[in-house]
DNA sequence: TCTTTACATTCCAGTAACTGGAGACTTTAT
DNA sequence: ATAAAGTCTCCAGTTACTGGAATGTAAAGA
């Protein structure tokens, strides 16, 4: 199949899967008369894959790493399960300094009246 | 004072307070002489005022926008309470996105028996 | 004074993961 | 035959810096 219904069925951009392609993650066959990629199931699977690992916050290299993992029938589970459980790690880091960040904006927020006159706390804190 | 001592005293480092300047958020004088960028005490609290923000996770643009509040005399803190809101509620949805992304990938992790062999609920569920 | 060292300047490239657009070619529909 | 839709490659732009090269200036030591 061509690249526009390779993208609908794996929910991706025409160009997202173009890019995948360029960066050598999906690589397609070429239809020698016109040059278009020419798509299988098999990489529509991929595609898949990569866009719902994507979702879940894993990098491109690292998808790619999930990929050879996907792809190798001897892998053995523990390798992924590594995997996530740093992505798991970075993820609640992340959400500790937004947590943290939420936290005292809206500290900040309820000490600014919020009215037409200058005094704001918001940005006396700023300027400290 | 120079730029390194400005970028000490603000926190930053050299080549993000000459970024600032190119810019154009903190443009500081020029020593005529040699052309070293020269900074006064309310460039530093200008940096400092910045380096604060996108602590708090404001945008460039948002720090633009927030300072020129800030340097404005007769600003109303209405309108720097408006945009903390909204930098609190874009907050509030990365938070969201993250609970849920880790809360599937701790689901995801529970299934995975993490041993020498290849079955792995992980990639199956990738590859759906 | 000379030299070394530290600090400063500009400019270019790279980062992550795409996205948009131009110009050209192929396929499909009318 | 022509027009529209789809595809191709290549280049630039996004965010907020960071690293490095080549070069110039200032301060400190011999």
């Amino acid at each position: 199949m061509n690249i526009s219904q390779a993208a609908k069925l794996s929910g991706l951009s025409v160009k997202t899967v173009r890019y995948y392609a360029d960066i050598k993650m999906v690589e397609p066959a070429r239809n020698i008369q016109s040059g278009y990629r020419s798509y299988t199931n098999d990489d529509v699977a991929k595609l898949n894959f990569i866009g719902k690992a994507r979702r879940f916050n894993f990098s491109i290299e690292e998808c790619r790493e999930l990929l050879s993992l996907y792809q190798d029938k001897n892998r053995s589970s523990k390798e992924v399960k590594k995997l996530t459980l740093a992505k798991i790690a970075s993820i609640d880091e992340k959400l500790k300094e937004f947590h943290s960040l939420r936290d005292e904006l809206s500290h900040l927020v309820n000490c600014c009246n919020g009215d037409d006159r200058p005094s704001c706390p918001i940005l006396d804190e700023l300027s400290k």
